[in-house]
DNA sequence: GACAACATACCGACTGGTTGGTATTTTTAA
DNA sequence: TTAAAAATACCAACCAGTCGGTATGTTGTC
């Protein structure tokens, strides 16, 4: 399986290469620095196509936000780790399998969501607001199994929302330092803040200490 | 004490000026967004001074970088977590100050380090570079402290390099997270995500569930 | 008067977006 | 069933404005 390259098909309308060329493009440049005329390059286009499946250049990035949201939660949502029978266990599942998809360029893994509303918060509330779905999309997948999870060991005093969206914290926040790296190493440091992001799960819910929850 | 905006001195010249102006805008806008015009118009200088003192807007970007680093490690150094006499308490001090600066709009309390990194990775190494060494730095300056508690406490399994990563990762991921927020919502999500990272620490270091780490 | 520190004026390349138009598909109705 | 009608998909050329960058001029200071 391509590391975080969720399957699609083959897009055949100049929308769906258009968007293709988006996610591409916006994980190696950022959104900013993308033209409108690279993305039609890309996608083999005309800019005249380009500005008539969208209105604008905002426009298309909403766009590649739903088509990356829709694209990762499907991926996500037939992945193997939903088969064990231990909510925990799913919750771990997910992480190692976020693990396994971390490899090769940064660009191979990174999130288009994370890097687009890095950019355009202030810019335009309409691509943050998609962002923000895709990415608390993602959150809310993983909110039941961590609430099973906190529920079934008795774990108080953290919410399974905060829990879910502090997972995609660390994932958004281990894109950015591999994005400091070059080489081998932009992986490397993505997956050592993963295993730390295991690991408190692990402290967190494996043994009695839950006196230090306060 | 102003959230994140490390005390510095009222730039006088205009090369002060346009870093101040670049530190702001890059903050608000992103980097490969902010013009050049732009930057001498908040900076109120002319176009033949920006390229008087840069000889490309790169090379602003990767000055702009420097001067985050160098403001932001001095505040950092002056700050009061020092004082405490056991190392994990420091830390965890690092920690709880940080949350502290959280606070008012995202532009407000973001990294321009972590903001440029992830549009310029690819298309600047020296930008790159410039970023790596700011968050770096950061990090470089709490693993002594993490060595230390970790050695006191007997703890194995992760390395005090790895940890203090770990720490900038969870803070520039709560920025991430934060940026996909509006209003108050801003700096809630974001000292949401470092508290997740402070009972971490408490988990790691407080009980003696030391097997867990593998 | 020499040099750094600026300001002014300007350039070619490129930007997001618009235009008028054509080929293709879908819908409608006789 | 079929042909007219309408909508959709797409294109090449172009537009006004902006981009990063340069060339040259002015000013203040030692």
């Amino acid at each position: 399986m391509t590391p975080n390259q969720p399957f699609r098909p083959k897009p055949v309308t100049a929308r769906d290469k258009l968007l293709e060329a988006a996610v591409k493009l916006v994980r190696v440049n950022g959104y900013a620095a993308t033209s409108v005329e690279q993305l039609c390059a890309e996608a083999g286009v005309t800019k005249g196509a380009f500005f008539h499946h969208f209105p604008s250049k905002e426009a298309l990035g909403v766009a590649a936000a739903d088509y990356w949201s829709a694209s990762t939660s499907g991926f996500f949502a037939a992945a193997p780790y939903h088969h064990h029978a231990d909510p925990l266990a799913r919750v771990l599942g997910y992480i190692d399998f976020r693990i396994a998809l971390i490899g090769g360029p940064v660009e191979a893994f990174s999130c288009v969501a994370g890097t687009m509303v890095q950019e355009a918060f202030r810019s335009s509330s309409a691509i943050r607001i998609a962002c923000e779905a895709s990415i608390m999309g993602n959150a809310a997948a993983l909110e039941a199994d961590i609430a099973l999870a906190l529920a079934q060991r008795r774990i108080t005093g953290a919410t399974a929302g905060s829990l879910a969206r502090h997972v995609q914290a660390v994932i958004q926040g281990s894109f950015v330092l591999a994005k400091t790296q070059s080489g081998e190493a932009c992986a490397e440091i993505a997956r050592d803040g993963l295993l730390h992001l295991r690991r408190y799960f692990e402290l967190l819910f494996n043994t009695g200490n839950k006196e230090t929850l306060q």
